[in-house]
DNA sequence: TCCGTCATGTAACCTGTTACATGATTCG
DNA sequence: CGAATCATGTAACAGGTTACATGACGGA
């Protein structure tokens, strides 16, 4: 049901075709959505014959012609009530987080293997975020304008940025801990809480100072 | 494919019924994935087919019989198997993001009522949040036990929390980025970059601060 | 010559959600 | 007396991924 408004935002913006979208899916949109071709196309038809976009065939001379769409009043007016529904924050699905949970099946060393390569491909993605970012300010600079548009864009930019940088230092701090923790998979089985108590209150003396600073100010 | 391994994943530590894992995933395991009964009851049969997990029937007194089902040693070098195998970083889908990226179709108090909102639902799913962690940290430390899973759950509770109480402060931000850019939605049609740029950089200075950190260690 | 980009689509498959169906017990 | 909890499932539908199909152009 996401996938249309993501059209029509799209489109109230810019007119373009299906293979344009996928691009902007890819590049800046990425922080908050992505699709493949082949529903970005079924989508548009559908839309279309719903009547909130409509297309034109655009003919180009050493590249196959292109179907540009560009939004309907209807469609604006679609948009715009679904921009004004709330919605609930999305339940979680995270595989890697999952793995981590399970961890204890896997050897010690396995684990800080896991959680280095996993770090490494999120700096990896950080990377390509902060490319995008930089290209985005440096086009708003150079064409000195600000709308709304590029304000809110820039808020979903620096929340993709951000969080980025939190998991990877999530990934840090963990790959710390589990060190602390050897002693663990070396004897298996159940050591008491007190002989880790000091190492847990390390890890978790950030996360409870950002809870508090959090309620002082409810 | 996922959900099958979080289902080994989860009796690779205890026996339980479908039940008793959908339970799970509606409470700690819900940091880090979650499903519904009509997903699971195929799944779980689907493994048992593959000699995966085994069952049997327990009846029970004022409470329907239930099926209780145990991995297999099959099923243990499954489930290691795939914790072995590295994972990307999951394609981003925040149909709350979007909606900010398309706001400045919406009038000015609009985006701030529903950043608010949003932020209030943020909030609630803070405290159900921390409300699972507070319960089994005194049940760890009644029991005065430590082991491997112990930690492993731990850190994902920490990313979970985290996670939540930055996304709050990212609200916080942009309420406060959007109440400086009034203007924007006032006089419709665009301003120049120099205009805002102040209030721009003083919304990105501490992103910029966690880049930095990044980099200086790298 | 082969790969990447531009450009549009269909088909099969897998995953996930909502609705339906049943039925006992316990708590307010 | 009705709602929530315990307990297991099926069916229909919606959403998303991978594979397949076609074809021109430009650069390595």
């Amino acid at each position: 049901m996401s996938l249309r408004y993501a059209i029509l935002g799209f489109l109230s913006d810019w007119e373009a075709s299906g293979y344009d979208i996928k691009k902007e899916f890819d590049d800046v949109m990425s922080i908050s959505w992505h699709s493949h071709l082949s529903q970005i196309y079924p989508e548009l038809s559908k839309l279309e014959k719903e009547e909130l976009i409509q297309s034109r065939f655009v003919e180009q001379e050493g590249k196959p012609d292109k179907k540009i769409y560009t939004i309907t009043e209807t469609g604006k007016r679609e948009l715009i009530q679904w921009l004004m529904t709330p919605t609930e924050p999305p339940k979680i699905k995270d595989v890697f987080l999952m793995q981590v949970f399970f961890s204890d099946r896997i050897s010690f060393d396995e684990v800080l293997l896991k959680l280095n390569l996993y770090k490494k491909e999120r700096q990896k993605r950080l990377e390509k975020m902060k490319g995008i970012i930089q290209e985005r300010f440096k086009s708003i600079k150079e064409r000195n304008v600000m709308n709304a548009r590029i304000i809110m864009a820039s808020a979903v930019l620096k929340r993709g940025l951000e969080s980025e940088v939190q998991y990877i230092k999530w990934c840090d701090d963990t790959i710390q801990f589990v060190q602390s923790c050897q002693s663990l998979w070396d004897k298996k089985g159940n050591q008491s809480y007190e002989e880790l108590a000091a190492v847990f209150d390390e890890y978790f003396k950030e996360a409870s100072a950002l809870v508090q600073n959090e309620e002082d100010k409810a």
